[in-house]
DNA sequence: GTTAGCACTTAGGCATGTCGAGTGCTAACG
DNA sequence: CGTTAGCACTCGACATGCCTAAGTGCTAAC
């Protein structure tokens, strides 16, 4: 029994099922694959495989069906990287033209990846981390909310409504305002934390209290910002292949909805920096997503959002992959670095 | 043949359809409800309400279900209010607390609202109209693109990003962000319209060009906004009552995700300030929508804003209806006069 | 290590029969 | 004239039994 044959049933046993969406038998194996040798060759690799746990037969006489491992096994070391075809890439290239609002960007993103795999697809916001401070808008909604506003040079916005935990009058949100800002414009994001001390110090004592927590929700602006948001398109896709879900997608719809879920699974993984990471079936930590795979990777500037596609275990994963590699690459592109 | 225990008749169908979700037949209907009559009588009222067409079989030897036009029917005339339960006026009390944000806010009263009715939850952004200009913001992005941000005295931040349509410096837009400032802060945004030619002019002809395409990013800001967005929450419970849409719920899910189809269909409906409406299945435009019910409303200072809940053409038309009330008046009183 | 052959297992399709729910109709009743 | 009882009829749902096709595992031969 040679080791690359059976690697090579088990390829086989994966591209057919996920084609098919059927148990696949040794007979249909050797006929629709020209390996040379017989189907009870065949049936002693498949005994094999199944004694390994990379495949599992459904009932007594059916075919087999790749498991989780088995897909593991696949995607880590069998499958070939599959390139987009021109229609694919000239469908990436054509979004770049109307870039407008990041918002509109992210939507478009995720529009198109969902339709380029048929499944669903999720995109992160990126992180701001680069940026610098651009202005600074305090606005007084009720003498002790303010409406803050902070604007960084990529062009991202970002807004939030704090309770001060004194009474201020216009004046003095005023006077706040230009003081932070003169202290603060041009600063990077990711130094904010280290300057707002000194800019909190520097305000006098009886409005210092007002100054700590627009300080502090200035703060939680531009750290945790919107990173955890997320755009999400295709749901839809979901219910047209319900047969592959099959006790019922409802599971699946709650952990979408339950967006911490996902970026918490999101999070875990695509750690690693260059390549597409996948989540196979039952490796999700969330029991909903058992059925359920995920291919994400990261982009951005410093490669920390993610963008990623979730969908039935029996996916097309090398396609699959390729479409989120290339999505991301774009959305990296344009995003600048 | 009594023309009021007609209409007793066809409530009770519903009620005990949308209870069951089986066909009813005449004898489990006496023995539920206490109608006077025998089973034989209300089978001569039955035929009379489906020639009527009112309610239909789905086959010879099966109970009567509601059509479209007898849920129509049971809306406009039969149905009784129904009073919210105090655990769900607690819940909806609950959520006026930690009022944040408008996103905050709109988020979870659409989370609220689908927990409450068990469908999905749907809810359309505010206008801004009465809303006046607070600050103004020009970003530089690139020589000839920049970040249009507007603060209204409400709270909400607009932002956009537009071309210029000729190379700008750094002080050039610094110079027509002062200058837009100091003659718009303060203006009502539905007047924004009026007000910006006069802006426009007095610029210096160099930047002429550049100030008028300003000028339309701020109206197209102010006025389309974000009434073109919508949050939405609970499609898992579309899954969750698979049974009620027996095709399919791809085409529910598709017309959710094409959100334009949703946006016409609320702002068709809800003209009645005033009360609840209601849209039954094929009464839909869309025809993924042809088992679906939507229960919309308005809300808002000028009640131009639509909130409401779609769920399966069997759904508990009064509690929906109730519920959806209820939010609505608690989201007007929330966003203020 | 590979192959052919054979007995064995099982899902799924199909025909058949039975049961129960529900209808429509007719005739009788107040 | 509206209401009721009774009865024949229809049809879906379900259970049963049978058969076939697909596929496996095993053994013995190459």
């Amino acid at each position: 029994m040679s080791e690359p044959r059976k690697l090579e049933v088990l390829r086989a046993i994966v591209e057919d099922y996920v084609h098919s969406r059927e148990p696949v038998g040794s007979k249909a194996l050797v006929e629709r694959h020209h390996l040379g040798v017989s189907s009870a060759t065949i049936r002693n690799d498949m005994a094999a495989l199944e004694d390994e746990g990379l495949i599992t037969a459904p009932h007594t006489s059916a075919g087999r069906i790749p498991t989780d491992k088995g897909y593991r096994l696949f995607v880590d070391q069998i499958s070939a990287v599959k390139p987009l075809s021109p229609a694919e890439r000239k469908a990436i290239q054509s979004l770049l033209e109307g870039s407008d609002d990041l918002d509109d960007v992210l939507d478009r993103t995720v529009r198109l990846l969902s339709q380029l795999t048929n499944q669903v697809a999720v995109v992160q916001y990126p992180h701001l981390s680069r940026a610098t401070i651009r202005h600074i808008e305090f606005v007084l909604l009720a003498p002790r909310q303010v409406l803050l506003v902070l604007i960084a040079t990529t062009g991202k916005v970002e807004q939030r409504v704090i309770d001060v935990g004194q009474d201020l009058g216009e004046d003095a949100i005023a006077a706040l305002r230009t003081h932070f800002l003169s202290s603060l414009a041009g600063t990077p994001l990711s130094r904010l934390g280290q300057s707002l001390p000194g800019v909190v110090f520097s305000v006098a004592p009886g409005q210092r209290a007002a100054a700590q927590a627009l300080a502090h929700g200035l703060e939680t602006l531009a750290h945790s910002s919107r990173e955890d948001r997320m755009v999400m398109a295709g749901t839809a896709n979901l219910a047209r292949s319900n047969v592959d879900f099959p006790l019922s997608i409802g599971p699946v719809l709650e952990a979408l909805e339950e967006q911490v879920v996902l970026l918490r699974l999101l999070s875990d993984m695509a750690q690693d920096p260059r390549g597409v990471t996948v989540s196979i079936g039952r490796e999700n930590p969330y029991d909903g997503l058992a059925e359920a795979s995920v291919v994400a990777t990261a982009y951005g500037p410093d490669s920390t959002a993610k963008v990623g596609v979730l969908g039935p275990t029996r996916m097309d994963y090398p396609t699959t992959m390729a479409a989120v590699r290339a999505v991301a690459r774009y959305l990296s592109r344009i995003l600048g670095p």
